[in-house]
RNA sequence: GGCCCGUUCGUCUAUCGGUUAGGACACCAGGUUUUCAACCUGGGAAGAGGGGUUCGACUCCCCUACGGGCUGCCA
């Protein structure tokens, strides 16, 4: 079996086309077939390499790998122009002479009459070909007029189509350039693709595709459409909405398993599962399991589920994740020993973030060089008292083994001496050691950046 | 206007004629706690409306309302 995504070059890869991309790669994947890109690239004034190029980075980033190498649909338009003419030779399309101007006043007319949106008839359609002038024209399909057109659709179900509703859909422009309807057909079917998953906006076009399909005589695919994700008010989602295109996503540090598991979950379900990894989805994956009504992005349960995938990665593959992250968000790059440490320190830092951000932020305390500048919420757990403290503490922290054990053992006694509560000590030791008040534990902090770095933080706080 | 699709807690969804309508996020209360995050316990919260069919409808059919899509020599 064999799926694509098929995206137009006119901007970035917006959101609901990633997870439709998403679809059609987890049911290829799961299912050993292929899956395939081609770029819809035939509308040559919208069309741009930026546009591309970006589309083809947002799937590299969600992890979205396709087979072979991307077709453009504008590199094929000869193999268009071919089964246009095709049709022509079989007497299922044919030769129509009608101008943009004919085609307006024939509306025109029939508007008169009171015909509230006119179907155009060329009366071209079973014209003599001795009467036909020497002019340019169109390719128009010569699709039935009576009966109806079924699409017997994955996700939709059966949806009949009168075909008395549909007019002659032009295949090739007077210009000779193949248009979009005739295209993908061409395509998908020369690709070999067998599943058609995309946006149920190409519901009502799966008609008129189906059309071509009976008039070439090819085998119709499978059809899947999937309904659109609307914004968080219910409408239809816009850049109104904040992130919109899927490169947002990567600038704002979401890591591209959440957005995975996330998008899959959206629309589509399997059971009460909700944290799963692509492998697993990969295998429940089906059509049948896709809904039927637009959903909702819910930013707070993609950080959710984005929180968790973090703290399930492995460490070695979490640095590579964020260095990425860095460098897609124009943020500069780790130092080595930023690296060095961070690597050190992840384990007590990617269980309390939901993005990359936030995981950052927290990860402060080893990032930070000394001096150690508190931000104001921070600096107000430095009263003189607590500096009193964190200095008294510095001898004993000299001589201290330095284990998780010997360390807590101290500071909860140096507590316990002041009459204070382990909590109040815990904020200006962060304070003085991270500058922040959201940190990993205090514990593990000294453990992560050592005993020489935390006696000179606690001396330069107390100073 | 015509045609097509859709409608279960605030949100994502389970249910495929018989359930106290389940789970997750969010929210509220309590617990744990060194901050944050996480975690534990409990709680409130849903079948758009109206007709049918049926012993019995969230589930099947029809109508209405609302939302979306298509209706191009755009894709």
């Amino acid at each position: 079996m064999v799926t694509r995504f098929a995206p137009s070059p006119t901007g970035y890869l917006h959101i609901g086309g990633a997870r439709t991309a998403l679809f059609n790669w987890l049911y290829a994947r799961g299912r050993g077939g292929k899956f395939l890109l081609r770029i819809e690239d035939t509308d040559r004034e919208r069309s741009t390499p930026e546009a591309t190029a970006a589309i083809l980075q947002g799937l590299t980033w969600l992890g979205l790998d396709w087979d072979g190498e991307a077709v453009s649909q504008f590199a094929r338009k000869d193999r268009h122009a071919e089964v246009a003419h095709q049709m022509l030779a079989r007497g299922t399309a044919y030769k129509c002479f009608a101008t943009a101007a004919e085609i307006e006043a024939y509306r025109e007319a029939e508007r008169a009459r009171g015909a509230s949106y006119p179907i155009f008839r060329s009366p071209w359609r079973d014209a003599d070909p001795a009467t036909h002038p020497d002019a340019p024209y169109a390719i128009r399909m010569k699709a039935p007029r009576t009966g109806e057109t079924v699409i017997d659709d994955a996700v939709q179900g059966r949806v009949v189509v009168r075909n008395d509703q549909l007019d002659d859909m032009i295949v090739l422009r007077s210009d000779g350039t193949p248009v979009y309807m005739l295209a993908v057909v061409v395509d998908d079917h020369d690709m070999g693709v067998t599943h058609v998953i995309r946006g149920d906006d190409h519901l009502n076009n799966a008609a008129r595709q189906q059309m071509v399909y009976d008039a070439m005589g090819w085998p119709v695919p499978v059809w899947a459409h999937i309904p659109l994700i609307h914004g968080p008010d219910g409408k239809k989602l816009s850049k109104r909405h904040g992130a919109t295109a899927v490169g947002d996503y990567q600038a704002q540090g979401y890591p591209a398993a959440g957005m995975r598991n996330y998008l899959t979950r959206l629309g589509w379900a399997h059971g009460d599962a909700e944290f799963f990894t692509s492998e697993e989805a990969m295998g429940w994956f089906d059509l049948t399991g896709i809904g039927r009504a637009p959903a909702r992005l819910d930013f707070r349960k993609l950080e959710h589920i984005c929180g968790l995938h973090i703290a399930a990665t492995p460490d070695a593959a979490l640095l590579q994740d964020i260095e990425a992250y860095l460098a897609a968000a124009n943020r500069p790059a780790l130092t080595p020993d930023q690296r060095a440490l961070l690597d050190r320190g992840l384990y007590c830092l990617k269980d309390r973030a939901k993005t990359y951000p936030e995981l950052l932020e927290k990860a402060h305390f080893l990032l930070a060089a000394r001096p150690i500048v508190p931000e104001p919420a921070a600096a107000a757990a430095l009263d003189p008292v607590s500096r009193g403290i964190l200095k008294n503490l510095t001898p004993q922290l000299q001589s201290a083994s330095w284990s998780r054990d010997e360390l807590e053992s101290i500071l909860t006694q140096a507590a316990a001496e002041a009459g204070l509560g382990f909590g109040k000590l815990a904020a200006p030791l962060r304070a003085a050691l991270a500058g922040r008040t959201a940190t990993p534990s205090v514990y593990d902090m000294m453990l992560v950046i050592g005993r020489n770095e935390t006696i000179a933080r606690l001396e330069d706080a107390a100073a």
